[in-house]
DNA sequence: CGGAATCCGCGAGGATACTG
DNA sequence: CAGTATCCTCGCGGATTCCG
């Protein structure tokens, strides 16, 4: 009944643990998901996401092509022009992906409200609580 | 063929965003694993998992807690037990977790492979190389 | 056994300015 | 437009210790 048993594979250190790593990141799954539909341009994806700075964009670009999941195109052109786009091997993280995304679109407020219960009910508490100041 | 908008609710600041944060994170994603098979005591997920402390195992089940994720059991008895399990909330995400989690499997190795080609054609290259030194 | 508090180092990550 | 370098700050995250 226990279903894992201590040599689990994502409960160690393995390779398995080294791939939740690489994505388990907080800009790379949106990074994954703006390129899921296809190849963009670096500066789309930077207007495209918000909050994120174009370091850390190239940082995550980078980190994804070293690891074989992104592949980079440059084109030698008058205005420099360069693409990224999955490789077959990112490609199969696409679902994956999806699901993670469309789960957050949907539960995204269930949330908020979780978070806002907490403190609608904890701070007020503290109203009936001698406050020593 | 852009597919989604500049306003597509992952590439901004909203609700959806603030869910995949929650869970885009080094520690989460193991230990909604952990916990995805049934309530587990703090104690099994620590030996369990492997490589995370007391510190940010109980601080990530209370940031999960806190966002409605997670149920803490306390029961009051004279060895002291905790128990985590799933809420509802967070049982819609076993599926989205486990994806991830069979990919990282299936291409783990495959990752691990990508990062060595890079290692074994980038640093030997360097032979041919005039090395200022 | 489970958890909170404290100390502390190091690296993530933003802002800015410069190269091609 | 794409990328790099530099600087600087903040908080992640480990080790340790004390409380219930």
């Amino acid at each position: 009944m226990s279903g894992f048993g201590p040599g689990d594979p994502f409960l160690a250190d393995c390779p398995g643990r080294l791939a939740i790593e690489l994505i388990a990141d907080k800009w790379t799954v949106v990074v994954l998901y703006g390129l899921s539909q296809g190849p963009v341009r670096h500066g789309e994806l930077l207007k495209l996401i918000g909050g994120i700075s174009r370091k850390m964009l190239t940082q995550t670009l980078r980190r994804l092509q070293a690891h074989g999941l992104v592949r980079r195109h440059a084109y030698a052109e008058a205005p420099p022009r360069v693409e990224y786009e999955l490789t077959p091997l990112g490609a199969t993280l696409i679902d994956p992906i999806h699901m993670l995304t469309e789960w957050a679109r949907a539960n995204g407020a269930a949330v908020l409200d979780a978070l806002d219960a907490l403190d609608a009910g904890a701070e007020p508490a503290a109203r009936d609580v001698p406050d020593r100041s």
